[in-house]
DNA sequence: TTTAGCTACGCAAACGTTTGCAATGCAGTT
DNA sequence: AACTGCATTGCAAACGTTTGCGTAGCTAAA
């Protein structure tokens, strides 16, 4: 009961034309006879004609396909993007091939050469927290195939990127803090080596001193992002001099574990000590003790724009041209969010 | 500075040698010399010759690639499952071709055509909750193309499939929660129309007579899985005879917005009322309220066995048989487990 | 010296398309 | 009658591999 797939050679032969009038047919070309355009579309819907992909991809050297490269896929800000991602090339007819690094610097190289060898058109990465060479993205502009990266970018020039500024949401989450009365405002930051740390001290340190109050550097205190190191942060913080009456977090995970540990401590939330986070997570919505405001990341909204980015490199490409001398930064501007409770 | 990727011909133009030579040496062949070998390889990585493999898949008719089809990416479930999915292919060299759903049964069908037109080598689906018709899936016997349900499964013959039933998971619930002491326990359960419903609802019948228990019928209510929906749920056996002092709820999502709402009339979860759900969601280790103990559904293993049962399937077809006479049926058995908290 | 049997390589077909460049037939124009 | 021009169609190369089969050259056995 095995049927081999249709192929535009049988149809020819069928009909008795030749495989290049059968191709143009398919393709509503112009120059064939409409009789005939008839005739082929016809049988090839008969047999259940599909084109087959490999060869056309062969062919053309185009894969329709675009690559995407990023750390974890259970994450649910990677899942979301991945999500938008799929969404976006679906549309504009691409198929996505997927692949996670788990931040493992070696085998992010690995998927580079394989999505490479698979020819993906162009790729989407988002880079592993470990990696410390780009060498091996760098690698594919010798071979025209475009890479976007997105929220985790590396710090290179001469990239297309998408990434979401945290300091205008954190400066809108110490901003909404202190108008609601808190001065004492305490940090639980990720660690010093992220980029993403940096930008939220800053915005932090700019709200406080665009509202004229200075800025005690006792009030922020780093964290590994692990539920002990959050502890610790927490018990800093509760233990210094100037106890602070609001919190703002590196991640949902981070509030969440500072929320379980100030409720063990009888601290009411939100109450006795306010929380802001960033939004890494879908699920805040269905719990009860939750920060009262998030910086909201736009996971959909950065796969999105950078899957837009790729299929507008891929299209206009056509020259075959050298390096780009134009490069898309795009930054989303995070933004602060009430959660509803 | 754009280049070309190295081809085979041109190795073999360099060497004076043949196409067929080189790629023969380049595979370890052992009708080519040595020496001849030697230089094949040293050339080729000189030039950095990688294999197109778009080429390799015309050739071969294989792809290499699998595909997968599932309702929502960025559902936890799910991406925990994709996430398996994709290492466990990568493991065997295959790569991961993604496309959702979005419960959309037209959109499935589109999806399922381009798989085809991509020539994937294999199908791992888990069906829109809104499917009724198979028969896309079903098409793709002629072509040889395997597919392998997970999770959501369709109710037809001859398939392959890995799914977890939630009976056993369910008794096992129950009975946990008969052993604490708890003799009216009430179930929310999902819509009738889900197979998962029955098999809940069995379980729990199941466990009660096998406890020399009466089954009371008013104390399993259906819910339609949204927030209100699962208000008016909890009221309704709040609100029954014989008050229940625990719950088993059809899943996360239920159990935090049953819990949310408990709170808040001032029950103390846990103590006054005990729940038990079924796993959903990874995040319950980040939160204060959750259910005594979960049934867990293994995601991950899910995606990983369906992998693994896809790729022993592609390596055994290798006679081209027929369809197979044998199915595989892999059912992981739920099993309950106690949140630490 | 013939012959068999290697070793080491090349030829060419095949995979299924697309597409530049003819080539054919025919109508209309001079 | 010769020529131009157009509408249709076919030929064949090309995309980059793999692989069955053929064939040189050589060694060793008869």
């Amino acid at each position: 009961m095995q049927t081999k797939p249709t192929t535009i050679k049988e149809i020819a032969q069928i009909l008795g034309i030749s495989v290049s009038t059968v191709s143009r047919a398919l393709h509503d070309h112009p120059s064939i006879g409409l009789t005939t355009r008839a005739k082929v579309k016809k049988l090839a819907g008969e047999l259940n004609y599909e084109p087959n992909q490999t060869a056309i991809f062969l062919q053309k050297g185009k894969t329709l396909t675009i690559g995407v490269i990023l750390p974890e896929l259970s994450e649910a800000f990677f899942s979301s993007a991945i999500s938008a991602i799929e969404d976006t090339a679906y549309k504009k007819n691409y198929t996505v091939l997927l692949a996670q690094s788990h931040d493992d610097e070696q085998k992010e190289k690995q998927l580079v050469e394989k999505m490479k060898n698979h020819r993906v058109d162009g790729l989407l990465v988002s880079v592993g927290k470990n990696t410390s060479s780009y060498q091996h993205f760098e690698n594919l502009k010798k071979y025209n195939i475009p890479v976007v990266y997105f929220d985790r970018i590396p710090a290179i020039p001469n990239i297309h990127y998408v990434a979401c500024n945290m300091e205008i949401g954190t400066i809108e989450a110490v901003s909404y803090l202190l108008k609601k009365g808190h001065r004492a405002i305490g940090m639980i930051n990720g660690p010093q080596t992220m980029v993403a740390t940096g930008e939220r001290k800053e915005g932090y340190i700019k709200a406080m001193t665009k509202n004229r109050l200075k800025y005690d550097p006792s009030l922020i205190v780093s964290c590994d992002l692990t539920e002990e190191g959050t502890k610790k942060a927490l018990d800093e913080l509760l233990a210094s001099k100037r106890k602070p009456t609001a919190i703002v977090t590196f991640n949902d995970y981070v509030a969440l574990f500072a929320i379980k540990h100030a409720s063990k401590l009888n601290i009411k939330i939100n109450k006795d000590l306010e929380f802001v986070s960033y939004a890494n997570l879908p699920l805040i919505n269905y719990m009860e003790n939750i920060p009262a405001a998030s910086v909201e990341q736009f996971p959909y909204l950065q796969g999105q724009k950078a899957t837009d980015i790729l299929m507008d490199l891929l299209h206009h490409q056509g020259t075959g041209g050298n390096e780009p001398s134009a490069f898309y930064k795009v930054i989303i501007e995070s933004q602060l969010v009430e959660n509803k409770k």
